[in-house]
DNA sequence: GCCCTTGATTAGAGCGCTTCAACACTTTAT
DNA sequence: ATAAAGTGTTGAAGCGCTCTAATCAAGGGC
């Protein structure tokens, strides 16, 4: 910057001004700096800057798992929305893994971030209570884990529960009654939709036959339980999958197994990512509107910027998508 | 850090010698330090750090598309091998859109990452002319459009003329003769694995059967084509795709049109995504080692920061994964 | 011709940290 | 006892930028 200042013989400040696209500037010096910068390729230190500036213009990101494409597009939410409001993003990936969430989270605070959209991560109220007061956060398409509000976190969510109930209802009122539940395990969703089931076959009067199996939150997680359930008696008529993913690796083992969807089995995914949509698959499954979602999460975090600070929580509506992988119960 | 210093009762400079774990320092200073900090909340703030030690210990990452799994997967790979060797990542997501990309190069370099590597990226040599004077950047899963190597840039990529042509020779054995090409339209590996293509119809003396339809990289790109060429006579008997994606929403269209793979007619793609893995699609496709070359691709850069100034250009072997896709054509 | 305003420019302090050189204080060798 | 060498600690400069307050130049109003 002091090159350019000299090689345009103006001083140090005027640069910045110029280079911050300042009114009060002289058309004649804003050139003569941008010249100067040109030919010195000059590139301000975005480092320095935030120092000086005592602001990032920073939204840190925290991703639960980046292969998840229903991440990935909230992400892209998240970013469109960041873009559109001159705040810059930056990624990290937890690859499912609480611990390095919590690294993630502490690494974007000494960045000075200043916001903090925290997807499908596993993160509880203790863990964000010291960092929620310092950088306002939003947890988006998971909730806080333990569920007491911090006053310092929003949250914007689709209704995992009532998205269970309808794929129970959509379930229940294809004829099926064994309808078995693989839950997300550790996952972050996996508790609210577990919830949504077991209410919903309540409410279908099946209560007795709710059967939750520990799942997880990708393919692979779906052998174990498959082959533990096609080997017992009575085997379920459909399965309620705790994500797409998951749904991806059952159909996978079923496929294995000989068992034919949905004539044998009905199955339901939840997210609605681009897998389920594959003709192929053709996933019965659950929409979360991942881009809105990303969207308001920014909105959310700009409004605490702007002086907010009740916090605000956004329960978005689930939308049933019927594919091919649901029908009628075997007769 | 200056209360923290008044709170342990030593100087501003004896707190960043603790927080950095300095070994000159008393182990009883050493805790009051740490107690204070612990007290206090401190968090050291990244930006003061880089701006001082003059490194960020950053590996800027830049994507050419978040939502496909297989660049997903390569960051993952980039991320553990930074990870260990104490680099922090962050990600810029291009969107495949080259003006995007470009904006986030200058926004990572203004960030002052140490290395940079571009994942699928479509940048050419001139746009990174300026920057790789600046930065050490290495280019993961596609090269340089152009091609003529600029020396500070590395590439690590697996080669696609030769996947495509495993390919074609596959199809070929197969006895399959009139093989059309989808291509990726502007990405950055399109024309590799185009020529790929072609050499491998040439070398099958197929030469004048050879045929590249403009594709794209995500699954609607293949809808205009498939309706195209299900109008033209002498359908083809054997479809190679861009990628895995591509080859999905090939497989829609097919699906759409009552056309059935592999016996009406042969499918493949690139990439050995997970969605190809998928029974239901099957894929057969072309492996890629997605997770060791962005741990390469952080190898090359920390061999760059260590000195070496000659680049170097690791080309991975591709590697043909038989699926359900193909099969004999057509009696 | 003097005072005020307005607009353009700049000096300099400060952002939160690191790090070098200097400084005390011990310890060991002489 | 004294010099030399080592330990631990600190003052202060400096990283690249911003921004306030001060300065300067040029009109305008009287």
């Amino acid at each position: 910057m002091e090159d350019v200042a000299e090689r345009a013989d103006v001083s140090r400040a005027l640069v910045s001004l110029v280079i911050n696209g300042s009114p009060k500037v002289s058309e004649q010096k804003r050139r003569r700096v941008l010249e100067a910068a040109r030919a010195l390729g000059y590139r301000p230190n975005l480092m320095a800057r935030s120092l000086a500036q005592q602001r990032t213009r920073i939204i840190g990101v925290l991703v639960n798992d980046l292969r998840n494409p229903f991440f990935a597009e909230v992400v892209e939410g998240v970013e469109t929305a960041a873009e559109s409001d001159e705040f810059g993003i930056v990624v990290l990936n937890g690859r499912r893994d609480r611990v390095r969430e919590l690294a993630a989270v502490e690494t974007l605070v000494q960045l000075q971030v200043e916001g903090l959209a925290l997807v499908g991560t596993q993160l509880d109220r203790d863990d964000l209570a010291e960092v929620a007061d310092i950088v306002p956060a939003v947890m988006v398409a998971s909730d806080l884990v333990g569920s007491l509000d911090h006053p310092g976190v929003d949250a914007i969510v689709t209704d995992g529960r009532r998205g269970a109930e309808l794929v129970v209802e959509h379930l229940t009122a294809l004829g099926h009654e064994r309808i078995l539940h693989i839950d997300g395990a550790g996952n972050a969703s996996a508790a609210e939709r577990r919830q949504g089931y077991l209410r919903g076959m309540e409410a279908a009067g099946l209560g007795d036959l709710a059967d939750v199996r520990t799942g997880g939150d990708d393919e692979a997680a779906a052998f174990a339980v498959i082959d533990e359930i096609l080997a017992e008696p009575d085997a379920p008529t459909a399965i309620f999958a705790f994500n797409d993913l998951l749904a991806a690796g059952v159909l996978d083992r079923l496929d294995d197994a000989g068992v034919s969807v949905p004539a044998d089995v009905s199955l339901v995914g939840f997210d609605n990512t681009f897998i389920a949509a594959l003709h192929h698959l053709a996933l019965t499954t659950v929409n979360q509107p991942r881009l809105t979602m990303g969207e308001m999460a920014v909105a959310a975090l700009l409004e605490r910027l702007n002086g907010r600070d009740e916090p605000v929580r956004h329960t978005l509506d689930p939308e049933l998508v019927v594919r091919g992988t649901t029908g009628p119960p075997p007769a």
